[in-house]
DNA sequence: ACGGGAACTGAATCGGAAC
DNA sequence: AGTTCCGATTCAGTTCCCG
């Protein structure tokens, strides 16, 4: 790991690979072109480089046989415990299944593994791509393997997955009982095991982990692979490196790694990943989609039965009509309980006052409507009168409870 | 659509598609018994060495020749404009891509659809799947496609989103500005277009639509492809159709359909759900889609933000709170549009005689409430006011439209 | 018709300016 | 200082048009 020569190879994978001891590696995460027929290219932000790689190719067959030669390659390096990731998507993956099944087995397919992600749409006829696709294939049988775990779904019935569970006379789980016949408790429960669908966000416009390079992965979608099937020191083959991600994440999870790529350009980009490897903190990731949400949105359910997108990041618009209204959207807040007309009227005026002469709905609450002849609002805003969180209220008050949120 | 042997027919499809009209059909939905063998390794036609992507098809075995003639004889039975579905999991999925390449031609090939999922762990090593895949292919680049949209993601900047783009001298894009540098919207939006990962719970366990016939599928999953290919009055047509999910779908949606199957008890299964059809109430999923809901069912919308439980099978009692008061229940009434205050009170009254000191709650309307001076009601029951529908008439009147269903 | 390049799209993020 | 919110940036993007 001292020198980046023997971290980085330049040159076509196969020679390269061919060198390589037989059951030397301990995962193979393979990222080759994806038959797209295009040239791919990406300036970086500061306008300094251009990237690209093409992936055009004569035939289905030369494809193929393209493939066919160095995952055989890679199948002799592996260890008997190692592992290879093979990252595709709709247009191809169907014929590196049939390759990988013929050079690994079919017995040593062990997942199709959907990436999704959101991601900027296009006004395509059809559905918007939002997933690729890795095959997950083992060298053998004894694949080490480490299970992850993720969150519960919110709908389980957690007190009975805490419940012990232990075999009884013929081998089948039951769970446990003490002497006086009472359930066993489990202790901490560690999660749900990981599935097959990773939603992990797209490498997105402004991450810092960007570097310009066309194609590039995330981060952290790299050290999920490697946490996987890998323990530290264990080494990492990437044979189509690119700007290097792969070898970031076996870096900072304290692997291995060695990238081999035949653009010299991109091996000096992973050269200066690896010198000061940076994984984006996406807040998204850090603290979920829910960070997002307003708490106060819930006051938008008297809007229920109206087409509306609700909007988190503005305090003065509480939602967007879908209906548009003479071509202008129409932007609508709720007065709060504790506030006044006027002032829920000027924040909803502050915040559109750049949208360009959207139309302004201010839905006023039931007890403050009484009031409306005193309001001193500015023309451009629309009142409308509402008696929404009344039954809500009402209900809080006669029952003396705080309500939980429904449904 | 009168005659149930005009809906199900009984047989293999092969010879049941074939007295079909050609371009008769304009949607399949295609779910084939997996094979419980696993596909074969491919052979290469000499038997050597090396790899040839013509071997594949040399090679064919009986599931694929079983595929490809049902298959060709769909084809031929589709509209220009018609579509088909192919529903499989990753044990064969990419041996149906390659036969329908050939049999639609790779250009037709439109998405591959991930249906995921959240399922029962289970204790095997390696990746839990959670994902089935449905292959979309067009008869013609002509194909039926309606757009469905989806909300938007909560990181979302909305609000910013409504601006009008243009593009400056050096030909990047900016945010258009008018004349004194106010931005310009763009109208309202609809929504982000569906993409091709589609997160539907699997049917779970107690499920109501559940009737007992393996590989069940959910009746959503049935909705939204015939949505996304089909107007109303089209022909859907499942080769394979089991007990009759995507009839039941189509018949929701108001297309005609066709089901074959080889199995009678399957398709006396068909026959009874088409009598009565049922779709499981998911709340979480229904939103967006309530064109005609019940109308007690509807009456509860006014309780949406609270924590409840629909009751389904009291005519007194339309909702009991999540949260208990005391230690006794909530029970909810909604008061209906035709019955008067007391009328109410006492079916709700009746109605919790039994229930052994629940607190009672009567929801009363808003145009009713002036009355309520004169009501003679149990002292049992406390009255909550409600105003449900105000807001919306309120809305459609200031904007003169008639705004979409939503959410 | 078909391939290739130019023109255009639009939502989802994060960075950083503005409070 | 911490939070809110504006808007820049991106395209394993798509469409369109022309030779």
């Amino acid at each position: 790991m001292k020198d980046a020569d023997n971290i980085l190879r330049l040159g076509d994978c196969l020679p390269v690979l061919n060198k390589f001891e037989r059951g030397s590696v301990d995962l193979f995460y393979i990222d080759p072109p994806f038959f797209t027929q295009k040239v791919h290219a990406l300036t970086t932000r500061d306008g300094g480089t251009r990237y690209s790689f093409r992936d055009l190719w004569a035939s289905t067959e030369a494809y193929g046989d393209f493939l066919i030669d160095r995952l055989s390659e890679c199948h002799r390096c592996l260890k008997e415990t190692g592992s290879l990731f093979f990252h595709c998507d709709d247009t191809a993956g169907h014929l590196a299944r049939l390759i990988l099944d013929r050079v690994f087995g079919p017995e040593n397919f062990q997942a199709e593994i959907i990436w999704s992600f959101r991601r900027w749409s296009n006004s395509k006829k059809g559905l918007m791509p939002s997933h690729q696709t890795i095959l997950f294939y083992s060298r053998s049988g004894a694949f080490k393997f480490h299970t992850l775990t993720t969150a519960y779904s919110e709908s389980t019935n957690l007190d009975q997955i805490l419940q012990k569970r232990v075999r009884d006379e013929r081998g089948k789980a039951i769970y446990a009982r003490d002497d006086s016949g009472e359930p066993v408790t489990n202790g901490a429960k560690r999660g749900v095991p990981l599935g097959d669908v990773w939603e992990i966000p797209y490498l997105n416009p402004k991450a810092k982990e960007r570097v310009g390079y066309p194609t590039q992965k995330p981060v952290l979608l790299l050290e999920r692979i490697i946490q996987l099937c890998t323990d530290p020191q264990d080494l990492v083959a990437d044979p189509f490196c690119g700007s290097g991600t792969t070898l970031v994440a076996a870096h900072l999870l304290g692997r291995r790694a060695i990238g081999i790529d035949t653009s010299e350009d991109a091996l000096k980009l992973a050269a200066q990943r690896l010198a000061a490897p940076v994984r984006t903190e996406s807040r998204l990731l850090e603290r979920g989609r829910q960070s997002y949400v307003r708490e106060d949105l819930d006051l938008l359910e008297c809007l229920k039965g109206i087409g509306y997108h609700p909007v988190h990041r503005n305090k003065g618009i509480d939602a967007i009509l879908m209906e548009e209204w003479h071509g202008k959207p129409v932007c609508i807040r709720i007065q709060r309980p504790d506030e006044t007309i006027e002032d829920a009227a000027i924040a909803l005026c502050n915040a559109a006052e750049r949208k360009g002469g959207a139309k302004l709905i201010l839905v006023v609450m039931e007890h403050q409507w009484g009031l409306l002849g005193r309001a001193n609002v500015p023309a451009s805003v629309t009142l409308v009168h509402s008696t929404t969180a009344a039954i809500r209220h009402s209900l809080s008050e006669v029952l003396g409870l705080r309500l939980v949120a429904g449904q």
